[in-house]
RNA sequence: GCGGGCGUGGCGGAAUGGCAGACGCGCUGGACUUAGGAUCCAGUGGGUUAACUCCCGUGAAGGUUCAAGUCCUUUCGCCCGCACCA
């Protein structure tokens, strides 16, 4: 070895030979315990980010370790490689998707092998490949025939600038995220999944997720958003007509002084037809219809509402009430009408004092009395029931039910579990993405393409315009088909699917990516499955995961797996700063990861990377930061390189025995070892784990300086191999290097983890600190196994503590065995 | 509005209720150098002292405790998610 550390060079070695021996690569099953660490795939957008960078870190650290540990670890990657951005290059550079996304896919690989993170190549997929998606296609049919996939009618989001229909997640502060233009809602025919079925479940396991960021499992909480409460009808006035409402106070029912429906809501046709408000109303409907969503959902927005000129009839009261439309009502959620209670909800206050509707006071808080004149606000809180017939004196929290009851006895209202949820909607009108396998026939119908007829290809020739339209629609080769059922002519569906359906279930192709039997080997997924641990942004805090755990227990069902939670863990990582803002394009405060690993090599990219912050926690870049552990990396390699030689004679013999800084050179390896282990698997704290063993260096750099004669060399082995050995998952290159040099035989990463010896760590004396109530006032060296009485005594003894205590009188003594003795005085 | 998170030196960040500021960056001084943005050594929260010392200090204010960055209450600020959800 000489001293100068070259890591472009053996960086380099060290890819190839890895690449060559296959020690990535890992057998399908194996004795060991198996562990399946898992990282999110990228989008092949054309080059890594730092965001990729600190997530495939964070996850090769843990593959590495757990490798060590001696568990059978399975660590894959891939590609989520179906969306929009290819089509944009497409249009925009004329490029084909496909070829625009197998080059960006070339690159990136390549990029990741540059880092040495330890993918087993072998298990690459690509979602975009015919044989993935056609397997994501037989996955479709699985759930088209168990009724869980269905085609309705729905308001979905339009760009009248691009004329296309956009994503949710591509609808960016209520604008197009291309051309910002408002987007607005159009009426198409979409396919959907039926998560909505799955809500109570979905909600319900995420109690037996332990190993998820608390926050991760509120957001889904939110998301599904479970209420209780009651439907009650509305018998039209006049017409054989009902309006059903969802409440979650129906306590408060004796408090209706109107009801509102959404201007969508398909009954407002009849309520108005030949009313003399019908023009007027005509004219409100289509206003709101051709708001941007953004103006539509706005909490900001003025309420307005307009009388249909209908009335409803209250199902206990008898009671006349008015019904109205109003922009504030959303028809997706609960029956999309609600019942207007102005004396106990804020926004039916705020909207009965604009449009003079009464006041209503039906609930009494506790020791007060509300006046509807006087009110300020509504009161939204607990209390006994008033004006409300036979119901006046019962607590409201009892009314809820016994009202509902009363309904129930009447046939006019039932107990109902709502959910903010909605069902999962999956087609775009787009080319770059698999193609729905459901063929039109005038005769049949909607007919599911034969699993035999599997993968329905998508064509390679077609052209691509914004047209509104998917480019498949254009592509009569592709449309114009036959039957399945009845042979006569067909026509395929032209919707592609979602990319989220792509990615909600990849992680169970890795265990048997090239397999053409069905979509994984189910014994391999049985001994695989579930993930141990999943890393990835927060971003996808919702909705990936929450399809993918949606489709675990689809294939749960199905018996298709045999897990019903997909990721046992999950590390939700921050994002990656600089100048305390999110690294942009935009902003153009970019650092490529090429730049940092041309400059400084992959060990330090990483190193940094890990050593910067938590890895849940948001991350500072700091090209100082960076240069710090460059020199760190150096100053590893200066350590070992005039070692090198002469440790490679240095039999691997336990040192017994010690004393003085020999002692103290094998203590301080043994606590690193624990510091290290503990942090890293504990709690995933990379960044104290890497500070220990830069502790661990100083320390050695120290010993190194002490005369050779005094040394042993045993014990300078052992710390130095301890020393790579607790390196290597973080800096896998350098230690790989020096591993060899120092005379080892094999990979360092197919070593075991080092075990810390409890003997090593033990320490003769600590100091204590003594505290005078409860300030530190004097620090001792004592035995370290010294008890509590005798610690009390040793610190009496004690000139300095007697001369602070002389004049005062003792309370008491409290000694903490290792670590203080506290005095209180008086 | 609701939900969640975070406030510690000049900076990134450490601290099972028990020595606040580990480790790293930066900075100051020095050594070695023709030179260095290489490397090594020493110092580095604020104040006080000739020195030993002593005092103050984890956004702010209270509280619990022998002991609080850590637990509780109130409050301010920043970040994130959801947002007219009936």
């Amino acid at each position: 070895m000489n001293d100068n550390y070259d890591f472009r060079a053996l960086e380099e070695k060290w890819q190839a030979r890895w690449e060559k021996e296959g020690i990535y690569q890992i057998p399908d099953f194996s004795d060991r315990p198996k562990y399946y660490c898992l990282e999110m795939f990228p989008y092949p957008s054309g080059k890594l980010h730092m965001g990729h960078l600190r997530n495939y870190s964070i996850g090769d650290v843990v593959a590495r370790f757990k490798t060590m540990q001696g568990y059978h670890v399975l660590h894959p990657m891939g590609w989520d490689a179906f969306g929009l951005p290819a089509e944009n290059a497409a249009i925009k550079h004329g490029v084909h998707p496909a070829k625009w996304t197998f080059n960006n896919i070339d690159n990136m690989r390549a990029q990741l092998k540059q880092m040495g993170i330890s993918y087993d190549w072998n298990r690459e997929v690509a979602t975009c490949h015919p044989d993935y998606y056609r397997w994501t296609q037989w996955l479709f049919l699985q759930l088209f025939h168990k009724g869980l996939a269905y085609k309705k009618k729905a308001a979905v989001n339009w760009c009248p600038e691009c004329a296309t229909v956009l994503a949710n997640e591509q609808v960016k502060d209520g604008g197009c995220e291309r051309c910002k233009t408002p987007v607005i809602k159009r009426e198409l025919s979409q396919w959907f999944f039926k998560i909505t079925a799955y809500a109570e479940r979905l909600l319900n396991d995420l109690k037996l997720l332990e190993g998820w960021p608390e926050k991760v499992k509120i957001m889904q909480e939110n998301w599904i958003g479970r209420s209780e409460g009651a439907e009650i009808d509305f018998k039209v006035d006049g017409m054989d007509e009902t309006i059903t409402v969802y409440t979650t106070r129906p306590d408060t029912l004796f408090g209706v002084t109107y009801l509102v429906l959404a201007p969508e809501h398909p009954l407002v046709e009849k309520l108005i037809e030949g009313k003399r408000e019908e023009a007027e109303i005509r004219k409100f409907i289509q206003k709101v219809r051709n708001l941007s969503e953004l103006d539509r959902t706005s909490t900001e927005a003025e309420k307005i509402g307009l009388p249909t000129g209908a009335f409803c009839i209250n199902p206990l009261t008898g009671e006349k009430v008015p019904v109205l439309i109003a922009n504030y009502v959303l028809l997706e959620y609960g029956t999309g009408c609600v019942m207007g209670v102005p004396a106990h909800d804020q926004r039916d206050f705020e909207f009965a004092r604009k449009y003079n509707f009464p006041i209503r006071v039906v609930i009494q808080p506790a020791g007060d009395k509300l006046d509807p004149s006087t009110m300020e606000a509504a009161y939204e809180g607990e209390g006994v029931m008033v004006n409300s017939g036979k119901f006046d004196g019962l607590p409201n929290k009892e009314g809820m039910k016994a009202v509902t009851r009363e309904l129930e006895k009447l046939g006019k209202g039932r107990f109902r579990v709502n959910y903010r949820l909605r069902d999962w909607l999956i087609s775009r009108q787009r080319y770059w993405g698999v193609p729905i396998p459901i063929i039109y026939c005038d005769n049949c119908g909607t007919v599911p393409v034969p699993e035999s007829d599997l993968p329905v290809m998508l064509p390679m020739n077609v052209e691509f315009k914004p047209t509104g339209r998917s480019p498949l629609a254009d592509c009569p080769e592709f449309v114009n088909t036959v039957c399945p059922s009845c042979g006569g002519p067909g026509k395929r569906e032209t919707d592609t699917m979602d990319t989220f359906m792509c990615s909600s279930w990849y992680y169970y192709r890795y265990t048997s990516p090239r397999e053409t039997e069905g979509p994984w080997d189910k014994a391999k997924v049985d001994y695989w499955l579930p993930v141990d641990q999943y890393i990835g942004g927060v971003e996808h805090a919702i909705l990936h995961l929450l399809y993918s755990r949606f489709f675990t227990k689809v294939l749960y069902d199905l018996k298709l797996v045999n897990t019903q939670e997909p990721f046992t863990n999950l590390l939700t990582q921050g994002m990656v700063l600089k100048d305390g803002v999110k690294m942009s394009k935009s902003r153009g405060n970019v650092v490529s990861p090429e730049d940092i690993v041309a400059r400084y090599g992959a060990d330090t990219a990483r190193l940094f990377i890990l050593f910067a912050a938590p890895p849940d926690r948001d991350l500072e870049w700091s090209d100082q930061g960076v240069e710090g552990c460059f020199r760190f990396l150096k100053r590893v390699w200066r350590l070992a390189a005039p070692l090198a030689d002469f440790l490679k004679g240095v039999p691997l013999a336990p040192a017994a025995n010690l004393v003085g800084a020999n002692r103290e050179m094998r203590r301080i390896t043994h606590n690193t070892i624990k510091k290290v282990t503990e942090d890293i698997s504990n709690r995933f704290n990379f960044n104290t784990a890497i500070s220990a063993i830069m502790e661990m260096v100083n320390a050695l750099y120290q010993y190194k300086e002490i005369p050779e004669t005094d040394r042993s060399p045993a014990v300078l082995r052992e710390s130095l191999d301890t020393l790579l050995l607790l390196l290597a998952p973080f800096a896998p290159h350098i230690t790989e290097e020096i591993w060899e040099a120092t005379g080892h035989e094999g990979s360092i990463h197919q070593q075991p983890w080092p075990a810390y010896d409890p003997e090593a760590i033990q320490e003769d004396e600590i100091t204590i600190v003594v505290q005078i109530n409860g300030k530190v006032r004097e620090r001792l060296l004592v035995p370290a196994d010294l008890p509590p009485e005798k610690m009390q005594e040793r610190v009496l003894q004690e000139p300095r503590v007697l001369r602070l205590i002389q004049d005062k009188k003792i309370i008491k003594i409290i000694p903490v065995p290792g670590k203080l003795v506290n005095i209180v005085v008086k």
